[in-house]
DNA sequence: TGTATCTTGTGAAAACTTTCACGTGAAAGT
DNA sequence: ACTTTCACGTGAAAGTTTTCACAAGATACA
């Protein structure tokens, strides 16, 4: 398994949602027709992006949900927790620490930090926001392995100097920077402007949009 | 201008970030590499963005900042003002709303909906949460042109519907479902899971992942 | 004026991603 | 057993995006 790109990494996200809902509903198979139309793609993309990691389907017949699930899961690191932690109690620091499908799909936030004293020592559901200084410590008893940072942009890359140092190699950014950070750590970055401003322009350009979208298939029937 | 990518796109709004902040730090002129190396993306890339849009740039000298600052402006819509609301008065709804950065950016969010009696009625700041039966009203008074939905999963549909119907073309969903949505209409998603997911896998397989990344300029000096 | 230096704008090439199309294996029915 | 149908897996083709590389315009300075 080489090179894989990062769209076919997020279609696997997908396929694994359209197949927990199918057995979910009871499916015990799908073609590669049947996946793509859910998820919002083609079938030959469907095949395409399952054969970077092996053959999983049966000729004539289509994959197996349950199996085919399985597979995905592990292809992903899906079928085990990740133990997370939220930098930054803020609002989207709390909406995101408090968010049910995390631990639903397997991410447990096992702790919230702030350097804020207003804000250390409030209790959210079950979780306590503890102090920024004693983050080494309980990264390290509660095996983080995944940062959500969510602390103020000025703040951001300091924080992530750290929970770097702390032996984390994967952080989800929500701070408006661009983070530095050692080769081997993966970043991905949300960002709420940039997509505000995809919008500004579809509505100001519209000639230049004309991407189809919306309801029917991608395919021919 | 036919035919702009969406990265193309994207990149341009991370352009007029580094521009305003080169024009706060007085900067006259910028060349395509030092956009670049400020942006995270190649000089050439940079020139070849622009270059959908038209000539922007002196040869030999590079870019005026505020000039290039204005043009690209002008070609993403934010030389005015967006009216947005956002619908879904919740944890991530509340966090969205009252995040100042789109303001400063020229969304301004002008309401904010909800079904529940217990949130109609609540004030943050000097907003406060409407019923969303006075959507279509509240909506042509406020010219609300982009939506931001932030209701759970089951009503998202159904509140796209809505705002299609009052004439809105563009949105921003935080729920996550894929929404059916007139040809003509924006749609953009954001999505934490697969973002974490996305993470979950290049842990999973960090041969993967061998992404460079992180630091250093993307070209040689 | 001439020359040296800089950096754009852009075709062409390379790299990457998606779509096509078909050989092949598997199942079902006659 | 044979035929028909289905749908996977995959090379090859098509399409898209990024990178390369260079001609040509602009400035600076002797
Ligand atoms: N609110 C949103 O909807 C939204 C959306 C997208 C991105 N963001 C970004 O997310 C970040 C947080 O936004 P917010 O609206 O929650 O802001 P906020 O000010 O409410 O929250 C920031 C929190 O981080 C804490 N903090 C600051 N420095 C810290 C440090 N060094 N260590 C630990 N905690 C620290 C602060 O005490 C505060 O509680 C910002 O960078 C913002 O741009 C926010
Ligand atoms: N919390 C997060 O960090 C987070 C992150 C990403 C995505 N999301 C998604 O955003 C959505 C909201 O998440 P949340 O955590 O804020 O949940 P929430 O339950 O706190 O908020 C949802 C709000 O929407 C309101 N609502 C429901 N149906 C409505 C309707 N038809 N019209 C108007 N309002 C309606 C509810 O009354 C509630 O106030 C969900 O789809 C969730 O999956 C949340």
């Amino acid at each position: 398994m080489r090179n894989v790109s990062q769209s076919t990494v997020r279609r696997l996200s997908v396929y694994v949602r359209v197949l927990e809902d199918l057995e979910r509903r009871g499916g015990e198979t799908v073609s590669s027709r049947g996946l793509a139309d859910r998820a919002g793609t083609t079938s030959a993309q469907v095949r395409k992006d399952l054969s970077y990691f092996g053959s999983f389907g049966k000729r004539g017949l289509g994959y197996s949900v349950p199996e085919l699930l399985k597979s995905l899961r592990a292809i992903l690191g899906l079928d085990r927790a990740w133990g997370v932690a939220v930098v930054g109690a803020g609002r989207i620091g709390q909406a995101l620490a408090r968010y049910p499908d995390f631990a639903d799909k397997g991410f447990d936030v096992r702790a919230v930090f702030d350097n804020d004293p207003q804000k250390i020592g409030q209790r959210w559901d079950d979780l306590e926001v503890l102090d920024v200084g004693d983050l080494p410590q309980v990264f390290r008893e509660r095996q983080i392995e995944i940062v959500i940072l969510a602390t103020g942009a000025e703040s951001a890359q300091s924080v992530a100097n750290q929970v770097v140092a702390c032996g984390v190699r994967a952080i989800l950014n929500f701070a408006p920077v661009k983070l530095q950070v050692p080769a081997g750590v993966g970043l991905n970055n949300v960002n709420m402007v940039p997509e505000l401003e995809s919008l500004s322009f579809a509505l100001t350009n519209p000639q230049a949009t004309a991407r189809g979208v919306s309801g029917a298939s991608q395919e021919p029937s």
